[in-house]
DNA sequence: TCTGGGGTCCTAGGACCC
DNA sequence: TCTGGGGTCCTAGGACCC
C-alpha cells in the first residue's frame, strides 16, 4: 500500500501579501487587481476576505462591491515563485518523489518513510510545522493511499488542516464526500449528474461502468466509476505529451481597428516565440483565439509543412488565420496566440526528410532569416517567392 | 457582477491511406 | 456499381484545473 500526502498553501498569493506586509494580517486582502480596473478577476482573497464571499475568478468589479473595505492588489508573482521554490525544497527533505502540481500544490509519495520520520500524520505535522517556521506560511495537507483521495482530502478542512484518510477506508471516504467535492467534475458536469438523477457519489456508485460510459462517454464515464471508488489508477503528474505554449491578452477596451490587432499579434507572436526560444522547442502548429466583445469565443489552426522560424513568419501566419476566421466589424476583447505540439528544437522536420525540394527551400529560407536577423528591411515575402 | 491567463485532455467529424 | 473497416492526422470547440 502506498502512502501519499497531497499539500496546499492555503490562499498562496494572499497569504504572502499578509506576510509582507504584517498590517494587512487578519484583514481582507484581494490579489488581481485595484479597484478600478477594467476586466480583472480575483485570483486569490484572504480567507478573512472569503468571508465576504469573495472568491477566486470572481469579477474584481463584484468583489469590490461585496468588500469595498478590502485590500486590493495586482500581485507579484516574481516573489510568490520564490517562496513557492522554498517551500518546494522543504517537501525535497521529505520525500524524494516530490511531483510539483502548480505553483502551489504539489504531491509527495511518502510509501516507506516511517522509520525516517514516524507515523504519516506524524509526519505532516511536521512539514508543516517546518514550513510555518521557515517561512511563516500554513499548507493544508491530505494523507491517503491513493493520489486521488490525497487531493480531495487535502481540501477539506483548510486553512492549516490535516485530513488523514487510512489505508482501505478510501471507498468510503468517497461515498460520504459531498458530489460538489468531486475532483474533476466542474459546474457542467454537476449538472448533467443532478439531470440524470445522480445526487450523491453513492447514486454513482451504484451504477455500472458500461452504463456511467453510455450516459456520460466513454472517457467521462470511467472516470466518474472510478473516482467514487478512490480511483486507485488515476495518476497525476505524468509526462505530457503534447506540450502548447501559449499567451492572450485581454483588453481593456475592444479592438476593432487593423493596426492595433495587428500590434497586439505582433506582440502575443513575441511572447510566445521568447518563450519557445527558452524551452529550446519548436512547433508546426500556430493557434489563434478570439474573442469577441460578447464572449463569444472561436479558434482556428493551422499545421504547416514547417516548424515556425522567426518573428515574421509567425506573424503572417498570425494574420492569416486572422483574417480566415475574423468576422468583419466586431469587436475582440481577447486575442490569444498558441503553438501546439511543440518538440525539441533539434529534431529535423518530418517533411523536410522526405522531401528534398522542401529541405533546400527550408535550407534557403533559414539562409534569408539569418540574413534578415541583420538587415531588417528584407521582406519574407522574397524568401516565399525565391523558394517558387 | 460581467466574466484572467496558463495549461491539459476529450470529442466528433473529415481527409486520406491501406 | 456499391461499399468494409481500421488507422492516423488534423481541426474546432468544450470541460476542467490552478
Amino acid at each position: 500500500m502506498k502512502t501519499y500526502f497531497h499539500i496546499d498553501l492555503d490562499a498562496f498569493f494572499a497569504s504572502v501579501e499578509q506576510l509582507d506586509n504584517p498590517g494587512w494580517k487578519g484583514k481582507p486582502v484581494i490579489v488581481g487587481g485595484l479597484p478600478g480596473d477594467r476586466r480583472s478577476v480575483v485570483s486569490t482573497a484572504s480567507y478573512e476576505a472569503r468571508k465576504y464571499g469573495v472568491h477566486s475568478a470572481m469579477p474584481l468589479s463584484r468583489a469590490v462591491q461585496l468588500c469595498p473595505e478590502g485590500i486590493f492588489v495586482r500581485g507579484r508573482y516574481r516573489r510568490y515563485q520564490e517562496l513557492s521554490s522554498q517551500i518546494m525544497a522543504i517537501f525535497g527533505n521529505y520525500s524524494p518523489d516530490v511531483t510539483q502540481m502548480s505553483i502551489d500544490e504539489a504531491f509527495l509519495d511518502m510509501t516507506g518513510t516511517e522509520r525516517l520520520f514516524g507515523k504519516a500524520e506524524d509526519a505532516a505535522r511536521r512539514i508543516k510545522a517546518e514550513v510555518k517556521k521557515q517561512t511563516g506560511l500554513s499548507v493544508s495537507i491530505g494523507v491517503a493511499g491513493t493520489m486521488y483521495v490525497a487531493k480531495i482530502a487535502s481540501g477539506l478542512n483548510k486553512p492549516d488542516g490535516l485530513t488523514v484518510v487510512n489505508a482501505g477506508d478510501e471507498t468510503a471516504f468517497m461515498l460520504a464526500l459531498p458530489l460538489d467535492k468531486l475532483w474533476g467534475a466542474g459546474g457542467k458536469t454537476q449538472k448533467r449528474l443532478r439531470d440524470s438523477g445522480l445526487f450523491t457519489t453513492a447514486d454513482i456508485y451504484a451504477k455500472s461502468e458500461p452504463l456511467l460510459k453510455t450516459m456520460f462517454g466513454d472517457s467521462a464515464g470511467s472516470f466518474l466509476y472510478q473516482a467514487v471508488r478512490g480511483n486507485p489508477g488515476m495518476i497525476f503528474g505524468e509526462e505530457a505529451k503534447n506540450h502548447s505554449i501559449s499567451s492572450e491578452c485581454t483588453y481593456d477596451f475592444d479592438l476593432t481597428d487593423r493596426y492595433a490587432i495587428d500590434t497586439a499579434l505582433m506582440e502575443l507572436s513575441m511572447n510566445v516565440l521568447y518563450r519557445m526560444h527558452k524551452e529550446q522547442v519548436k512547433s508546426r502548429t500556430l493557434a489563434l483565439k478570439i474573442r469577441y466583445e460578447d464572449f463569444t469565443t472561436v479558434s482556428v489552426q493551422e499545421t504547416g509543412d514547417f516548424s515556425i522560424s522567426n518573428a515574421d513568419d509567425m506573424f503572417e501566419r498570425c494574420r492569416r488565420l486572422f483574417d480566415k476566421k475574423y468576422e468583419q466589424g466586431r469587436g475582440i476583447r481577447l486575442l490569444g496566440v498558441a503553438c501546439e505540439k511543440v518538440y525539441d528544437r533539434d529534431i529535423p522536420d518530418q517533411k523536410s526528410l522526405f522531401d528534398f525540394g522542401n529541405e533546400k527551400k527550408a535550407k534557403i529560407e533559414e539562409a534569408i532569416y539569418k540574413m534578415q536577423d541583420k538587415h531588417p528591411e528584407i521582406k519574407i515575402r522574397k524568401a516565399r517567392m525565391l523558394g517558387n
